[in-house]
DNA sequence: GACCTGCTGCGGACTG
């Protein structure tokens, strides 16, 4: 029987309807291994290659009957945006089924989510966040609720596989299965996928064969891409890579993705500017997270509906797959951290049948040149990152004790320690970390123990960070002023960028004057303005993949040439090749450049062993930090540095050696790493921080060589 | 020298 005769009277005239001429090769491959099998699957496939159908069409063919009576399916998505645009289309699948769809985020009114728990049916679409809230305030409601559930939807799942939120939503759905019959099967959609050791052990850890990975690469989209190198002296964007930008934006939908929120209101300005001069209207539109919520609403609306060439101009606030209509060209402004998100991004264009992928990369400074090139050749390679997942997160699993606590209304040691026991995502912290983790916990009130019966509840401290709204979420978010102009948000601007009254700045791609400043409320009240400055905000600092860096490298010391750049990019990479290529440096040598004063040694490894190799050399005693961009280590001249890496190379390090010599500022931050206890916090920092084997492994593979300056 | 994500319950005033 085919894919499609497999399907439900209803969803097959739902497929009549809309005109499909054929299943798309994932939807074929799917179909069947719902049907037939008891697996839970990864469905990992490009944008628009029809995966959300491929899952609900024999889903919804499954459950149809019973969906009228409880609830049978959750949809779990890491956006409330994603959440809404896929509403509509859901809605448009069920149409025949009468099957209901529940939306319930930070966004849907109280009477809504009270209608669906009153009556829980057919497929809830939720949050993280809000699977957490009801965790903690409708815990009388959970069996009712869930007991039904056949089917876990997890949209992109590979935005959850490496963070404390991926963590966070693992314990949930431990916890939820609980609650049903029978465990409910997990389908994953994700972009590429690498790793599917640790993806299938990810969604089902007891049972990792019985995940199957569908990882259809497929992509037959013809890539042409292009790399123009213009070199930036000032604060501001040369205004020659403006034009290009223009000329480039002129006649397409195009989104145009920059590295930080300042730098898009730059962009915005500068093209409106351009586009101005021409007697065009608004065609620039910013988007990030900083923008009120209401005018990132309508830009992402202006773009799916206008036919005009319009643009947006974005952080990686649109890599992720909101919709944004057809765009046929994707622009980046210097390279991107990680080969996966500029793939991510390279997926919003050419969503149009037998349109090509269109790709346009500037680079501004000499070292993004080199990265730029490096991120792109390993996109060519068809390499990605490989997922790690997130190691010993005590972080989260303060919070789910205490959420835990919260729902079970009191539970005594043992069955709390069962309770955690049974959540396989917390498998890699021994038994006694937990214990300590709980000791400490009462300890500092958190939580309590009741006299007599011994049961445990949540504790003062405990309770005041349960009642406030800022519970849910496991992960950090800084303190911003909010900018009114008048009664109307217009977004966020960052604490540590002062401004005073009378100072002009950017804004949602607008230019203001700052009237009052209500520092009380933070609040920064505005008013309409000619000029200003683009805002800066502040934030950590990521991690290099060591493959990057070592591209870099290898690209530094070849003489091959890049048939897809500028002339100006030529010039600029013969001119930082010039010193390699002169004192004949192979890619298996790494360089330290040395002077009277300073030595500089450029590691091009990953962020990790770099900061690695920082803590070690400070072991003996040099005194070493990071210089710049491009993980340069920096130290005073030290004659026997040689020996020293070669005292590296040879000891047997144990974690401990390193402790003392990670300075206040270089520990590992995360929300609650302040709460769980200093020793937990460095056990915390050892797991995910600390590259020691990597960066002993380093030093054997590289030759290293001092370069003295001329 | 980055980026992004999420969010309750309750009391009180007001509207139809």
């Amino acid at each position: 029987m085919s894919s499609f005769e497999l399907l439900s009277a209803n969803m097959k005239r739902k497929i009549w309807e809309m005109k499909w001429d054929s299943l798309t090769p994932i939807q074929e491959k799917t179909i069947p291994l719902v049907f037939h099998t008891q697996n839970d699957l990864v469905i990992s496939s490009g944008t628009a290659s029809g995966k959300t159908e491929a899952a609900l069409l024999p889903i919804l063919s499954m459950v149809e009957k019973d969906a009228m009576h409880a609830l049978k399916v959750i949809y779990v998505s890491p956006l409330k945006a994603l959440i809404n645009n896929q509403f509509e289309r859901i809605e448009k699948i069920c149409e025949h089924s009468d099957i209901a769809i529940h939306r319930w985020h930070g966004d849907v009114s109280q009477s809504k989510k009270k209608r669906f728990l009153e009556n829980p049916t057919g497929i809830l679409q939720i949050t993280p966040e809000s699977i957490e809230s009801m965790f903690v305030n409708r815990s009388n409601l959970l069996r009712a609720v869930f007991k039904d559930v056949d089917f876990i939807i997890i949209d992109e799942i590979h935005s959850f596989f490496d963070n404390a939120r991926g963590v966070h939503l693992r314990s949930l759905l431990s916890r939820l299965a609980k609650y049903a019959e029978k465990p409910p099967r997990q389908i994953g959609l994700s972009a590429t996928v690498d790793n599917f050791e640790l993806v299938k052990s990810w969604l089902n850890y007891e049972q990792p064969d019985n995940v199957e990975v569908l990882n259809i690469k497929g992509n037959d989209k013809n890539l042409k891409f292009h790399l123009m190198h213009v070199q930036q002296d000032a604060p501001m964007l040369p205004l020659e890579l403006l034009m290009d930008l223009r000329e480039l934006t002129r006649d397409r939908k195009a989104v145009v993705f920059c590295n930080n929120r300042g730098q898009v209101e730059e962009v915005t300005v500068g093209l409106n500017r351009l586009a101005d001069r021409e007697g065009m209207g608004e065609t620039y539109y910013p988007h990030h997270s900083s923008i009120d919520k209401k005018e990132r609403e309508y830009v992402e609306k202006v773009m799916t509906e206008s036919t005009l060439p319009k643009s947006v101009i974005a952080t990686s606030s649109l890599e992720l797959g909101i919709d944004i209509g057809n765009i046929e060209i994707v622009i980046q402004i210097d390279s991107t951290f990680s080969v996966s998100s500029l793939k991510q991004r390279l997926g919003r264009s050419g969503r149009k049948r037998d349109a090509d992928q269109l790709l346009q990369l500037y680079s501004t400074s000499e070292p993004n040149l080199i990265q730029s090139l490096a991120v792109m050749e390993l996109v060519i390679e068809n390499w990605v990152e490989p997922s790690t997942g997130y190691q010993l997160p005590f972080d989260v699993l303060f919070q789910q004790l205490i959420s835990i606590c919260q729902e079970t209304d009191g539970v005594r040691y043992p069955e709390l320690l069962d309770n955690i026991r049974a959540i396989p995502i917390f498998h890699s912290i021994e038994e006694a970390d937990v214990q300590n983790l709980i000791s400490h916990m009462i300890n500092e009130d958190y939580l309590e123990v009741i006299k007599g019966s011994g049961e445990i509840i949540v504790g003062l401290a405990g309770e005041k960070l349960l009642r406030s709204k800022d519970f849910y979420a496991v992960f950090m978010s800084s303190q911003e002023y909010e900018v009114m102009e008048n009664h109307k948000k217009i977004g966020k601007l960052d604490q540590s960028f002062i401004l005073n009254e009378g100072d002009n700045l950017i804004l949602a791609g607008k230019l203001w004057r700052v009237k009052d400043i209500d520092h009380d409320r933070k609040k920064v009240y505005v008013e309409k303005a000619v000029n200003g400055k683009k805002p800066s905000y502040s934030g950590f600092p990521g991690y290099i993949h060591p493959r990057i860096r070592e591209k870099m490298m290898e690209i530094l010391c070849s003489t091959d040439s890049f048939r897809y750049v500028n002339d100006s990019a030529v010039s600029t990479l013969n001119d930082e090749r010039k010193k390699y290529v002169f004192n004949e440096v192979t890619p298996s040598e790494r360089i330290i450049w040395s002077d009277r004063e300073e030595m500089i040694f450029e590691a091009y490894t990953g962020t990790k062993i770099t900061k690695t190799l920082v803590w070690m050399l400070r072991y003996y005693g040099v005194n070493a930090k990071i210089k710049d961009s491009t993980d340069k280590i920096s130290f005073p001249h030290v004659d026997v540095i040689q020996k020293i890496f070669n005292k590296i190379k040879n000891k047997s390090w144990v974690e401990a050696d390193l402790v003392p010599y990670v300075y206040e500022q270089e520990w590992l931050e995360s929300k609650y790493s302040k709460e769980i206890g200093e020793e937990l916090a460095i056990k915390m920092h050892i797991a995910n921080e600390f590259k020691i084997n990597e960066a002993v492994n380093f030093l054997q593979k590289y030759e290293l060589r001092i370069i003295e300056a001329t």
